[in-house]
RNA sequence: GGCGCUAUCGUCUAGGGGUUAGGACGUGAGAUUCUCAAUCUUAAAACCCGGGUUCGAUUCCCGGUAGCGCUACCA
C-alpha cells in the first residue's frame, strides 16, 4: 500500500518554442513538490502538434531545465519504466485505448465534417445558443456506423460526456464544478488518426501513474473533459493543482511583447539561475509567515507547499528579479561570476577569445569592481567603459562635468595634479593618495572640490569607483595586450590637459 | 455570448470576524563615502463596489464590476 501511494508528478511541455518563464515555474513547482515528498518527477514531451513541434526545441528545453538546476527521474533522455516519454512515440497506445472506449460505448465515431461543424456553430451563434457540439452522431445506428466506416468515410472519435455535473478537487482552488451542459463531447481522435491533447494527456497521466497534476490554470476549464475521460477509462482521478497565469505589467498574459520571457533570454542577459528560481518560486507562493525572500533550492524544497500557492494571477516584476540577481551575484564565489561574465566581454570585443592568465586575472578584478552594482551581468561591458573609453572632449562637453570644472579651485587642482603625475608610470595607489593629500594642502581644495575634477580627468565622470581600486586597474590594464587599449593614468592626464587647453 | 477562475500598498505577498493590516521590491528622505548604482536607517503607500449574516466585516455568504482563461479535428 505504501509503495502505491508514492507521489508521481510530471512536467509536460510541448517543444514548440523556447521554455517560457510560466512553464518554468510549473516545472519548478513540480520539482519542488516531488523532491520534498521523495516522489518521482517525470519529464514528458507533448509533441502531438506535429506542425509546431521541433526536435531542436526539445534539446533546448532540456538544457534550460538543467540550467535552472531541475532534474527528473524519468524522461525521454533518461528513460524509465513507463517509456516512451515522447507522445509521438505513443500513438499506438492512444489508438488502442480509443478503440477500447468506443467498444465500451464510452466514445463514438463522429462523421461530421469541419464544414458541418462550422455551419452548426454559426447557426447556434445566430440563434443565440451556445455553440457546443450537438451530439448528432452520438446515437447513430451501429449498423450505419459500421457501413460508413467500411465505406472509408473519415470519422473522428468523440467522448461521451456524462449527464451529471462534473466535480473535482483542486489543491489551490478548492472544489470546482462544471454543469454537464457546458461541456460538449470532445474529440479525442482526429479523423486523420492523430489524437488530441486533452485525450493523450489523460491517457499518459493515467498510464504513468501520475498522482498530482500541477500545471497552468489555462487548463482548468479543460479539466472536466479530462475527469470524464478518467471516469470513462475507469481509472482514478489524480489530484490537481492549477497555477495562476503570469502577467505582464499591462495585466495581459506575459508574452514576447513584454520583452524577455524565455529562460534562455534571462540566461543570455546574465541572470543567475538561482535568482530566477528564487524569483519564480515567490511568484504565486510564499512561505508560512510570508516574511522571507531569499531561498536556496534546498530551502525551497524544505519550505514548499502546494497548499500555500496563491490562486490569483501575478505580474512579473523585473525589478524584483534584478534585486534577487544582485543579491546572488554578491553571494557567489568571484570565480563563478568571472566565468559567467567573460563571454559578455568577449562579445563586446574587449576580451580576447582565449585570454592568457594575466589578462583573465585582470578582467576578474574588473568584474569584482563592477559586478556588485549591476542588475544583470550583461551590463558589465558597458559599465567597464570607464576603463576602455577615454574621451576628454566629451567629458569636457558634458554639462554636469562643466559645472564641476567651473569651480574656483578646479584649475589649480588639475594643473597641480598633472604636474605631480608628470611622466610617472605606474602610479601606485599609495603615491596617488599622497598626491591627493599634497593637493589638499597646496590648493586648499578638499572633498568634492578635490576629488570630482580628478575623477572627471581620469574617467570622464565625477562619480565612479574608489580610486584605490581604479588606479591599479588602469595602470595594469594599460600594460596588457588587449583588443581595446586601456589608457594609463599618465596618458589620461596628458590627454585631458591637452583637450582642456584646446578648449580654452 | 456561455462557462470557469481571480480580486490586500504601484508590484510580489502575509494575515485574518475586533490588528497601529505585517514583510519584500520599487519610490521619497536621511546616514555613510570624494562621488555613485552598493550598504544602513526611515517615510509615504493597500483590504474593488453593493447588499446580507453578526454586537462588529477587509476577513464569511450573495450579487455587481473588472481582469484573465476555456468555449478547436491547438497545446
Amino acid at each position: 500500500m505504501a509503495s502505491e501511494s508514492k507521489i508521481r508528478v510530471r512536467f509536460a511541455p510541448s517543444p514548440t518554442g523556447q521554455l517560457h518563464v510560466g512553464n518554468a515555474r510549473t516545472a519548478l513547482f513540480n520539482w519542488l513538490f516531488a523532491r520534498q515528498k521523495g516522489g518521482v518527477n517525470v519529464l514528458r514531451i507533448e509533441d502531438t502538434d506535429l506542425e509546431r513541434s521541433e526536435a531542436r526545441y526539445e534539446t533546448q528545453l532540456i538544457d534550460d531545465l538543467k540550467w535552472l538546476g531541475l532534474d527528473w527521474d524519468e524522461g525521454p533522455d533518461v528513460g524509465g519504466s513507463y517509456a516512451p516519454y515522447r507522445q509521438s512515440d505513443r500513438l499506438e497506445i492512444y489508438r488502442s485505448t480509443a478503440d477500447r472506449l468506443v467498444q465500451a460505448q464510452k466514445a463514438y465515431y463522429c462523421f461530421c465534417t469541419l464544414e458541418d461543424l462550422e455551419r452548426d456553430r454559426q447557426q447556434a451563434l445566430a440563434e443565440n445558443r451556445q455553440p457546443i457540439y450537438s451530439g448528432k452522431c452520438r446515437n447513430l445506428d451501429p449498423a450505419e456506423v459500421q457501413r460508413r466506416r467500411h465505406a472509408g468515410e473519415a470519422a473522428a472519435i468523440r467522448l461521451k460526456i456524462p449527464e451529471h455535473p462534473i466535480k473535482f478537487h483542486d489543491i489551490v482552488h478548492g472544489d470546482v464544478q462544471f454543469a454537464s451542459e457546458s461541456v460538449s463531447d470532445p474529440i479525442i481522435m482526429r479523423s486523420n488518426g492523430v489524437p488530441v491533447y486533452n485525450y493523450v494527456v489523460v491517457v499518459d497521466d493515467a498510464e504513468m501513474k501520475i498522482t498530482h497534476v500541477i500545471r497552468g490554470d489555462d487548463h482548468l476549464s479543460n479539466t472536466p473533459k479530462q475527469v470524464a475521460l478518467y471516469e470513462a477509462l475507469g481509472l482514478p482521478v489524480p489530484e490537481f493543482a492549477h497555477l495562476s497565469t503570469i502577467l505582464g505589467p499591462d495585466r495581459e498574459r506575459l508574452s514576447k511583447r513584454h520583452g524577455a520571457t524565455s529562460i534562455a533570454n534571462f540566461r543570455d542577459m546574465g541572470v543567475l539561475p538561482e535568482a530566477l528560481v528564487n524569483y519564480l518560486a515567490l511568484l504565486g507562493w510564499a512561505p508560512s509567515g510570508g516574511a522571507r525572500e531569499t531561498f536556496t533550492p534546498k530551502e525551497l524544497i524544505k519550505e514548499f507547499s502546494l497548499k500555500r500557492i496563491t490562486p490569483s494571477p501575478a505580474i512579473f516584476d523585473m525589478e524584483k528579479l534584478h534585486w534577487l540577481n544582485r543579491h546572488y551575484i554578491k553571494q557567489s564565489p568571484p570565480e563563478r561570476i568571472h566565468a559567467i561574465a567573460q563571454p559578455f566581454f568577449t562579445k563586446a570585443g574587449l576580451l580576447p577569445e582565449n585570454p592568457d592568465a594575466e589578462i583573465a586575472q585582470w578582467f576578474g578584478r574588473v568584474v569584482d569592481l563592477l559586478a556588485p552594482y549591476v542588475d544583470k551581468l550583461e551590463q558589465l561591458p558597458q559599465r567597464a567603459a570607464i576603463l576602455f573609453h577615454f574621451d576628454p572632449a566629451a567629458a569636457l562637453a558634458n554639462p554636469e562635468n562643466a559645472e564641476v570644472l567651473a569651480g574656483e579651485k578646479t584649475g589649480p587642482v588639475l594643473q597641480a595634479f598633472a604636474a605631480k603625475i608628470g611622466n610617472q608610470f605606474p602610479v601606485a595607489p599609495e603615491r596617488f593618495k599622497e598626491i591627493m593629500n599634497e593637493l589638499k594642502t597646496e590648493t586648499g581644495a578638499k572633498g568634492k572640490d578635490l576629488f570630482h575634477p580628478v575623477r572627471i580627468m581620469l574617467i570622464g565622470s565625477h562619480s565612479g569607483p574608489e580610486f584605490d581600486k581604479l588606479i591599479p586597474l588602469l595602470e595594469e590594464g594599460s600594460r596588457l595586450n588587449l583588443p581595446e587599449h586601456v589608457k594609463s593614468v599618465r596618458e589620461r592626464v596628458a590627454g585631458f590637459m591637452a583637450a582642456r587647453g584646446q578648449r580654452s
